[in-house]
DNA sequence: TTATGTGTCCTAAGTAAGTAAGACACTGCA
DNA sequence: TGCAGTGTCTTACTTACTTAGGACACATAA
C-alpha cells in the first residue's frame, strides 16, 4: 500500500520547469512558453500556471515581462542546482535509503538499475 | 528550488503506520495505538486519524473492533511489501535516478551514503 | 492605427482537507 | 451495575487548491 498523495499541481509544474532549466531545455535569459501554452500543455487552468510563475518569480527563477513573455533569470540554473543538491542530501537520499532498507533491499538493486539506464544512454551516444 | 508540497496528512499517517508494520513495530493481530493516541502523537484531529484508518481498513491492512481497538490484519505485512516493492521499482527508483542524473551526480554518491548508514548500524549490532 | 499575443487581474464556484466539539455505542473490568 | 476507554458519527467551519470565464494593460508587427 502506497499512500503519498501529493497535490498542488502548480507546485509540480514549478518542479517541472526547474527540471527543464536544469536539463538545459530552457536556457538563461531565454523565453519560456507562455502561460497559456503551458496551461494547455499540462491541461490546467491559466490561473494555475499563473500561480506557478508567481512562486518562480518570487524565488527569482524567472522574470516576467508584461506583453512579451516569461524568461529564465540569469543564474537560475546554478541556484536550482544548489537548492536541489541540498534537498537531495538532507531529505531525498536518506528517505530513499530508509525505504530501501524497509524492503530488505540492498544498494546492489539500485546500482543495477542505474547501470541499465546508463547503458541505454551510452548506446544512444555511441556509434 | 524544491517544490513538492505534499499535503493530505491522513495519507502520510497511513504511510507511517505501514512503515511500522513493515519494521515489525506492530505485529499482525496485535493492537495498534488508539485513534485518540495516534491523533495526539501526530498532533492532529481524531477525525484525521479516523480517515487514515478508513483507507487502511478498506485495504485490509487493519481491522477495527468497536469498543476494543484497532488491530493489524493477518497478512498485512506481506501485502504492504508487495505493494511497496512494485511502487519502488515502477516509480520511486526511476524518479530517484532521474533526479540524481539531473544533478550530474553518480551512483557512487548513493553507495557511499548507503555504506555510511550501514556502518553505523553494524557498530550498533556488533560488540 | 489595428490586430494579435502576451502578462495580469477579477469574480464566482466547487472540492478536498483539516479542525473543532460534541454525542453515541460498544467492550471489558471493577 | 457503573465507569473508563474504545470506535463511530454528526455538524459546522476554515482554508487551500483548482477551474471557469471574462476583462484589462502592454508590446510588437503588419
Amino acid at each position: 500500500m502506497i499512500y503519498q498523495n501529493e497535490r498542488a499541481i502548480y507546485m509540480k509544474i514549478a518542479d517541472r520547469v526547474c527540471d527543464d532549466i536544469l536539463s538545459g531545455k530552457y536556457q538563461e535569459d531565454e523565453r519560456v512558453p507562455s502561460i497559456r501554452e503551458l496551461a494547455a500543455e499540462y491541461e490546467v487552468n491559466t490561473n494555475t500556471v499563473l500561480r506557478t510563475f508567481d512562486i518562480l518569480q518570487r524565488d527569482e527563477i524567472i522574470y516576467q515581462r508584461r506583453g512579451i513573455g516569461v524568461f529564465v533569470s540569469p543564474g537560475a540554473r546554478h541556484k536550482i542546482r544548489i537548492a536541489r543538491k541540498h534537498e537531495f542530501r538532507q531529505h531525498e537520499l536518506p528517505e530513499f535509503l530508509r525505504r530501501l532498507r524497509l524492503l530488505d533491499m540492498t544498494i546492489d538493486d539500485v546500482v543495477k538499475a542505474w547501470n541499465e539506464t546508463k547503458d541505454s544512454k551510452d548506446e544512444a551516444g555511441t556509434t
